[in-house]
DNA sequence: GTCTATACACCGATAGAC
DNA sequence: GTCTATCGGTGTATAGAC
């Protein structure tokens, strides 16, 4: 197996065709992704793909694990902003990015190396926001027993992901009175330096 | 169109065939969902599917109509027992029903029938609980104005729907932490009377 | 009520031309 | 680097035999 002819990691086209997988994901959910659709997306003929990715599933995990990097980036640096929980919450719960996540998520329920890949790296970036957030959260919480950092971090993660996909799906019941309550946590964890004096 | 013989709607083959459905959905994801995987769960040859559904639509959204009906009745027992918060968040965070609710909002990005059924079921819902709810909640939240009952409602459905999904496709990485802030907020917003006396 | 037979579109993947 | 041509497999759906 695997002796055809292979393009290179760097090329313009394979990037291209990864954006086209997560056009497609966005657009008509992952079940539409193939090798038609996404070549057609990227204006090439489907057969182009097998030039760059050895299988679909080559393509589905590069274009996954490209993301994943995208996200644990742009994580890195919310944690880094003035408020880093609230910097934190708005970027989990983003509807266009969450959209995609979730899409992803669905796709981890049938694809073994998507799911293996999706477990590892939600293990892998909770730890890492719970960390920096342990260095960061004061002791306004009323039970540092209950209110730990990962329970935190785990709890926005998932809260802001929810929302953002049933936003994109056009869902809104209770979203702002969710929000609310929200706010108010985060303002309890985290509160404002500059209103405080 | 639809001059085709069609069979009765109480037969039990076309029960048979729904719960194949979701049988596939759970082990496979949506994606998977097929005529030919579904009559073959069933035990079954493939054709059988369109003489008790017009089209794979029809067949989904009477699957997914029958699972709402089903949550419907499972949410309104919880609300009648002894403490309906806790009952409620018990029945939302069960990894057997989220996994498969969840797909079912991932299907929902994709099959527009299955999405416009997804978001009336949901605000239908929501409605329903939170003016349970707010009939049953007492007044120990720390501000009445942002616990509503709606606000309340939605954060465990929704907190509760991705942890079980999450359980169900084996990423537990910080669960018992939010699990127990989750609990102690519950245990606020409702206390349980034997323990006070 | 369930089956065989058939139709046609689209799927992933390969070989080889240009 | 991208294409044409081709393969076997699976998808939804229909007509008609038993």
């Amino acid at each position: 197996m695997a002796k055809r002819r292979m393009g290179p990691e760097n090329a313009a086209t394979r990037s291209a065709l990864m954006d086209a997988v997560e056009a497609v994901m966005r657009e008509q959910g992952y079940a539409a992704v193939s090798a038609r659709s996404v070549a057609a997306r990227a204006g090439l003929k489907y057969q182009i793909v097998f030039y760059y990715f050895a299988t679909m599933d080559d393509l589905l995990l590069s274009t996954y694990r490209r993301r994943t990097q995208t996200v644990l980036e742009r994580t890195e640096q919310a944690l880094n902003a003035e408020r880093p929980l609230h910097a934190f919450w708005q970027a989990s719960s983003e509807p266009f990015d969450a959209a995609l996540s979730l899409e992803y998520i669905a796709l981890s329920n049938h694809n073994q190396l998507i799911r293996a890949e999706t477990i590892a790296f939600g293990e892998r970036i909770r730890r890492i926001v719970a960390e920096k957030l342990s260095a960061q959260l004061g002791k306004a919480s009323p039970d540092p027993k209950v209110f730990t950092p990962l329970g935190i971090t785990v709890a926005i993660t998932l809260m802001g992901g929810i929302l953002g996909f049933e936003s994109a799906m056009g869902l809104f019941g209770g979203h702002r009175e969710v929000e609310a309550i929200v706010d108010w946590c985060l303002s309890q964890l985290e509160p404002d330096a500059a209103a405080q004096g």
